[in-house]
DNA sequence: ACCGGCTGTTGATAAATATCAATCATTATG
DNA sequence: CATAATGATTGATATTTATCAACAGCCGGT
């Protein structure tokens, strides 16, 4: 038995320095160290020099291409994942369609709630654009919630934060029609992930729908309405919103 | 250290007294000490029992008759809310439809995402069969939950159960088709909140399109269509799943 | 330059769902 | 007991939305 564990033991050490060996050629590199990285300024600021440090030790860095699947739902993993450059973006696989859950962009972690359940994952996530990300294992992030009530507390807001957010979107996906849910969307981009008005879409037409909960037929129709009616003006992946103000309503009244 | 709990104990008694001149009227009312409560064996199990007088010395038990309002959306509350006796549900108020969120029967806890944001609350509650309610001050919880790593991971652990559900309940709201979604209803009622199979409903018609998010008369025609598939038995509030199995398929091909 | 595959776009049509109106049942109320 | 008031049910209809099919545009590979 005991040499089955150090088998084990063996075994993953040496996959890890594989796994390191691929990493170290990555150019969009960003910190060889936690304490010097700028994720910490945002995600870890409770965290002390020590605890950086034990964060640093359990960590791995990984590129991903555009497309690439991070994680996939129904699969255990015990890390969290920080995306530290790039965009991605989590998603529910349902019956045949997907329902995006929400863009991650830097510097935010991707932790699920099957870390304190079963170790599985209730969402995939995939990369948008190319991404570098932080896996860091699960069992350091728990040992510091426990440990340091600064950091519980500062997570506990995080989680409060995202559970508010679900449910400003169970309410936008159910109860409001297309037009209001495009707009929805539209504010999400804008505000939330691109941070800019004129601002260039790296997401697919299929994810706007997705991010909808329509088909991408109707996302497409919907955003065309909105052109012709001089709300947006939408050419390729460049979209500039012109009328806030009506694109606000059109939200609002669903 | 045993003169301290005890002198503890009788202070909390005399507290618990003048709180109990408006309170005594209650016939629900079930315990007079959070120690000796069957809440503490399930949602305080970590707590030791000077934690457990910290949130007995700061509660309120409130009854509501059916109907009632317990909180409301958007008002401000640095108060938890467990639930002793009865069934409430939560639900958001859109753009003249509700969105039932979830039930919540004894012993389980309303604890809101506002209380580490904005002390608001995001979404309303009200009784749907006559409740008693324990309100404990949202800052004894926060501090528990800093002092207790134990605690803090137990609530952790809810936290993210209650955020899985809210995934599941996504994806059945946005991806499955109406009947799907009775049936998810149903299958909540049936093993989450009554715990039985025939079982007596105790939400109305309009309750059951809130679940589900559709109109009454959907819902209502969905009901009938599953009656005459021999699926279930409806009259009036009582209800039986005949079929399970064939329940649970259109539960899963939407 | 040509081709195949991909995403995006458009129109026609079908399916899903809500709304409206009327009726029935049940309970509350004077 | 009569009568209002409320909730449940049903049918007819309108609206919303998805699906299907066709086509355009772009890009990488040859």
């Amino acid at each position: 038995m005991l040499l089955f564990i150090i088998l084990l033991l063996i075994l993953s050490d040496t996959k890890k320095q594989s796994l390191r060996g691929s990493i170290m050629i990555n150019k969009n590199h960003q910190a060889s160290n936690c304490n010097d990285c700028n994720c910490k300024t945002q995600i870890f600021k409770n965290l002390g020099s020590i605890e950086l440090d034990l964060i640093n030790n359990s960590r791995f860095q990984v590129d991903y291409k555009a497309g690439e699947i991070i994680f996939k739902q129904g699969t255990p993993s015990p890390y969290f994942v920080c995306i530290t450059s790039g965009l991605a973006k989590i998603y529910i696989e349902g019956y045949g369609k997907n329902l995006i859950l929400a863009l991650v962009k830097p510097v935010d972690y991707i932790f699920g709630p099957g870390i304190y359940v079963d170790n599985r994952h209730y969402y995939s996530a995939s990369a948008v654009e190319d991404c570098t990300a932080c896996l860091v294992d699960a069992s350091v992030f728990k040992k510091l919630i426990r440990e340091n009530p600064d950091f519980a507390e500062d997570f506990l807001k995080r989680v409060s934060l995202q559970s508010i957010f679900n449910f400003e979107q169970i309410v936008s996906l159910t109860q409001k029609q297309m037009p209001g849910r495009i707009a929805d969307v539209i504010f999400y981009l804008s505000e939330k992930i691109y941070c800019k008005n004129p601002f260039e879409l790296s997401i697919s037409r299929q994810d706007l729908a997705d991010l909808s909960g329509m088909s991408k037929e109707s996302a497409i129709r919907i955003l065309k309405e909105f052109k012709e009616e001089g709300i947006l003006t939408v050419a390729g992946n460049k979209m500039e919103i012109l009328n806030i103000k009506q694109l606000r309503q059109i939200s609002e009244t669903g």
